[in-house]
DNA sequence: ACGGGCACAAACTTCTCAGC
DNA sequence: GCTGAGAAGTTTGTGCCCGT
């Protein structure tokens, strides 16, 4: 099940906010962010596609983009969470090495962050801060905030270098360092008709060598890689404007109508006409359940 | 007009081997 | 160890069609 993650403020896309799951397990989920849920009291599971992992206090879980997951309640000791939730645009404007423990070390990539280190203990005060700077909403709380999540990235960071060797982190920096250019190349020419061939042609790098870096680099194949970002594109564009199917699939950068529908039901799992009547009916049902709040 | 499915050709991925 | 070339298998794009 996708979920359309809206943010409050169109300015600062980061959501925090307090939730108890339910005891009883619910279908997991998955939407276009990143996810870091802290557990403040109780006990309970969190589950990440048929991986189960224990809760307790001070459990920290990272939830990778478009990854399925729910967290569960035990039936006697409801746990409670504070969800951080932003878009992984912050952390590609600020510096691209950032995304590096989620994007480029997908088999290193763990969920659960737990234990009383030092750092893990920053970790948890820095998403506490998060909580109080969008609660208050002082002056300048977004950057505030924009600055206590880029720390909690720089931790991160940090702490999946510690678990890696050296030598494999420095293999790794060293073949993204290499094939950053092309990324950063595909990142602003999704939109329009690029293959590999040409793509190889342009950084003079044989076509089987390049579909080797871009895989070693983002855990995806070119193909895959590329579909992500326009499906992406296609689903702000459904859900934030009045275009019709066609001239999304065409804006997005896809060449055919048909590729365009079966990439979007194998990525989305709804045809496109589908995820837009749920992302109105999901912000109608918001809409609706804030002025039952406000009255 | 638009949304969606199917079959075939074209493009891509993966693997192996060889040269530097 | 890194890179390129080539072959085979897999995936995607294109054109066409049908239903609403």
């Amino acid at each position: 099940m996708i979920l359309h993650i809206a943010y409050e403020d169109k300015e600062l896309p980061v959501n925090i906010f307090k939730w108890i799951p339910l005891p009883s397990l619910e279908q997991q989920h998955h939407h276009p962010c990143f996810e870091m849920g802290m557990c403040i009291s109780g006990r309970g599971t969190f589950h990440f596609g048929s991986t189960v992992y224990p809760v307790a206090p001070g459990d920290i879980f990272i939830v990778n983009v478009l990854e399925s997951h729910i967290a569960q309640s035990h039936p006697d000791h409801p746990c409670e969470f504070l969800f951080l939730n932003f878009d992984a645009e912050l952390l590609e404007k600020e510096e691209p090495e950032l995304m590096v423990p989620f994007r480029y070390y997908p088999f290193h990539f763990r969920n659960r962050l737990e234990g009383d280190g030092v750092m893990m203990e920053r970790l948890r005060v820095l998403i506490r801060q998060i909580y109080e700077e969008k609660r208050s909403m002082a002056p300048g709380y977004r950057t505030a905030v924009k600055s206590l999540l880029l720390s909690i990235c720089v931790e991160l960071l940090r702490m999946s270098k510690e678990e890696i060797s050296s030598t494999i982190w420095m293999d790794g920096m060293r073949k993204y360092e290499h094939v950053r250019p092309v990324l950063q190349y595909i990142e602003t020419h999704y939109q329009k008709d690029i293959d590999l061939t040409r793509l190889a042609q342009l950084f003079h790098i044989s076509q089987s060598h390049l579909s080797r870096l871009i895989l070693e680099a983002t855990g995806r194949k070119f193909k895959s890689h590329i579909v992500t970002l326009r499906i992406q594109h296609a689903k702000r564009l459904l859900a934030g404007t009045s275009m019709n199917v066609t001239e999304i699939c065409f804006d997005c950068g896809f060449q055919s109508m048909a590729s365009f529908y079966r990439n979007f039901k194998q990525y989305v799992q709804m045809s496109p006409e589908d995820y837009r009547r749920t992302v109105l009916t999901n912000s109608l049902r918001i809409r609706a359940d804030l002025s039952s709040v406000i009255g």
